[in-house]
DNA sequence: CGAAACCCTGTAGCCACTACAAGGTCAAAC
DNA sequence: GTTTGACCTTGTAGTGGCTACAGGGTTTCG
């Protein structure tokens, strides 16, 4: 299998697939008398597991790290668990964040409706306004 | 004012009040003798507008653009609202997008306890397992 | 035989910083 | 008066996960 039909049926870009081996995630495959690589079935099953990883949006070095555990049956899994449920701390966080950001901007948005001109818009008053409080409170005016 | 001292007044590093100005989000400040930036409260209130946004996690293009806009005090504010609303948008599609990754890290957390060994852990076996299914369907295996 | 589709390497760009290197300037402490 | 230390300057490179391009070689089909 070429590089093309191997990205194709992962449903990548085949510079990815280049990428991925450059960093370790993909081992390099053999290569044909003019430099072609030739890639196995098990190239395509691994390329597949990091995509799913991906979709998970897990960082690459992490993904690395599963497939380097993977390989090691005997050993406890103690180190995927704790992986994946990092990784689902990291995303809950960032969810909140954006649940805080999404309220925020919503009000934001409320400021202002359409047909004003620039000097009266709520929407940069606001956002003018709520700059000024945000200076470094280091030396307050008592 | 010395960059320093912008920099602190507004939270933010030295090396991103430089990183603003080449950028063109801050105007190019007067030098002292020796060509030290030298500041007015001018500077700080744009960089304090400018900081707002991005604590809006706002792109900065977006910034510049707004702080055009707000330069023309005449012109309609529609694009300003036209802005805020599509970042809105954005923000709420990721928010939702993390809360299905959610769901998903949860699931996949709850596949495996610890104290086993990598051969059984359930978490392995589903991101592989899952992997299986996310190959190209161009060419479905009738 | 020629065109199109594939492959190769190497490099640069995206975003919003952050960090470092290698130097110049200034105030105060000794 | 000099030396320390905190400040400032420019320029460059790194982060993550790709994506795009330049400038070539190979294979395949009609």
């Amino acid at each position: 299998m070429r590089i093309g039909e191997l990205a194709h049926k992962a449903g990548v870009d085949v510079q990815t697939v280049r990428y991925y081996e450059r960093e370790g995630l993909l081992e390099a495959p053999a290569r044909t008398g003019s430099g072609y690589r030739a890639y196995s079935p098990a190239h395509l099953e691994r390329l597949n597991f990091v995509r799913h990883c991906r979709s998970l949006d897990m960082p690459l070095a992490e993904v690395k790290r599963l497939l380097e555990l993977s390989g090691e049956k005997g050993i406890s899994c103690d180190e995927v668990n704790a992986l994946v449920r990092a990784h689902l701390a990291r995303v809950q966080a960032k969810r909140k964040s954006l649940e805080d950001l999404e309220r925020k901007l919503a009000a934001l948005n409320a400021q202002c409706e359409s047909g004003h001109r620039v000097a009266d818009c709520g929407i940069l008053e606001e956002l003018i306004h709520a700059a000024h409080g945000e200076a470094c409170a280091c030396h307050p005016a008592h």
